[in-house]
DNA sequence: GTCCAGGGCCGTT
DNA sequence: AACGGCCATGGA
C-alpha cells in the first residue's frame, strides 16, 4: 500500500527548495564587522526581538527608523532614553516591551562581554542558548533565531509555522518546540555534515515560512502544494 | 470592518 | 503542565 518515499524533513527541504528557490534571510556581510564599534550581528538581534509575532514589513520600518538614529549599536541601545527607543520602533508593534526587551538584551551584552560579540557567540553553544533564554523577552525562538542568524550556529528554529506544517503533515505525535527541533536536527546531522547544517538550518526555516504563506496557511489553501501528497490534514482544500 | 503576522510573559486552572 | 489574555502596528 505505502510506496511512496518516507518523507522526512531533509526531503521536505530539497522539496520546497526545488519548488521556491532561495530565501536570502539575513544575509550578513560578516567581513567587516566591529569596525567603528558597529557590529551587523547586532542588527540581526534586534530583527529577531522586533519580529516577534510581527510581519518582517513592520519590523523593516522600526530598523531604518533605528538605522537613521545610528541606533543599531549595543551602546547607543545601552544609554538612549527607553522614550526614544519607543517611538523608533513603534511601526514593529508591542513597542513598549519589546523597547525593553531591547534594553535588556543590549545591557546584558554591555556589562557580560563588554560589547564584544564575539565573546558571546565564541562560547558553548548550549550555555549561550541557556543564557538568553534567562533573558526576560527571549523565549525559544528569539534565542534560536540569534544564535542561527546572527551567530551562525547549527540550531533549527521552530516557529508557529512550522508547528503547524509537521502537525499537518503528521509527522510527530509529540508537536512541542522541543520534539521539533530535535527531530530535526538529528534527521539532518544524519544527513550532512556539520560544517554545512547552519546555511542549511537557516535555509530551511525560510522556506518553511515561505510555503506556509503560498500554502499552508491557517486556512489552507493546498491547490498546488509541493507536499500535497504527503499531507494528512483532513480539512485541506483545493479550491 | 476583519484577520493575522518570522512570540513571550503572566496569571489562572 | 497547560491554557487564555494580553501586548500594537500595518498590510491584505
Amino acid at each position: 500500500m505505502n510506496n511512496t518515499v518516507q518523507i522526512s524533513p531533509n526531503i521536505i527541504y530539497k522539496i520546497f527548495l526545488d519548488n521556491y528557490g532561495p530565501q536570502y534571510w539575513w544575509p550578513m556581510d560578516r567581513s567587516h564587522h566591529k569596525k567603528n564599534g558597529s557590529d551587523p550581528r547586532f542588527e540581526v538581534i534586534i530583527g529577531a526581538i522586533l519580529t516577534q509575532n510581527t510581519a518582517w514589513s513592520n519590523v523593516e520600518k522600526a530598523i531604518v527608523n533605528l538605522k537613521q538614529a545610528d541606533m543599531l549599536d549595543i551602546l547607543a541601545v545601552v544609554n538612549c532614553n527607553v522614550e526614544t527607543l519607543k517611538q523608533l520602533i513603534r511601526p514593529s508593534g508591542f513597542f513598549n516591551q519589546k523597547a525593553q526587551r531591547l534594553k535588556t538584551i543590549a545591557i546584558h551584552l554591555k556589562d557580560i562581554y563588554d560589547s564584544n560579540l564575539d565573546l558571546f557567540f565564541n562560547q558553548d553553544l548550549q550555555s549561550a542558548r541557556k543564557e538568553l533564554l534567562q533573558l526576560n523577552g527571549i523565549g525559544p525562538e528569539t534565542a534560536d533565531s540569534i544564535l542561527l542568524y546572527a551567530g551562525d550556529k547549527p540550531i533549527f528554529v521552530v516557529d508557529a509555522y512550522t508547528k503547524r506544517l509537521f502537525g499537518r503533515l503528521n509527522l510527530l505525535t509529540d508537536i512541542s518546540y522541543d520534539s521539533i527541533q530535535f527531530y530535526v536536527e538529528s534527521d539532518f546531522s544524519d544527513k550532512f555534515p556539520m560544517d554545512q547544517l547552519p546555511q542549511m538550518y537557516n535555509e530551511f526555516h525560510a522556506l518553511i515560512v515561505e510555503h506556509a504563506k503560498r500554502f499552508c496557511r491557517k486556512k489552507p489553501n493546498c491547490s498546488g502544494c509541493p507536499v500535497f501528497e504527503y499531507c494528512t490534514y483532513p480539512n485541506r482544500v483545493l479550491e
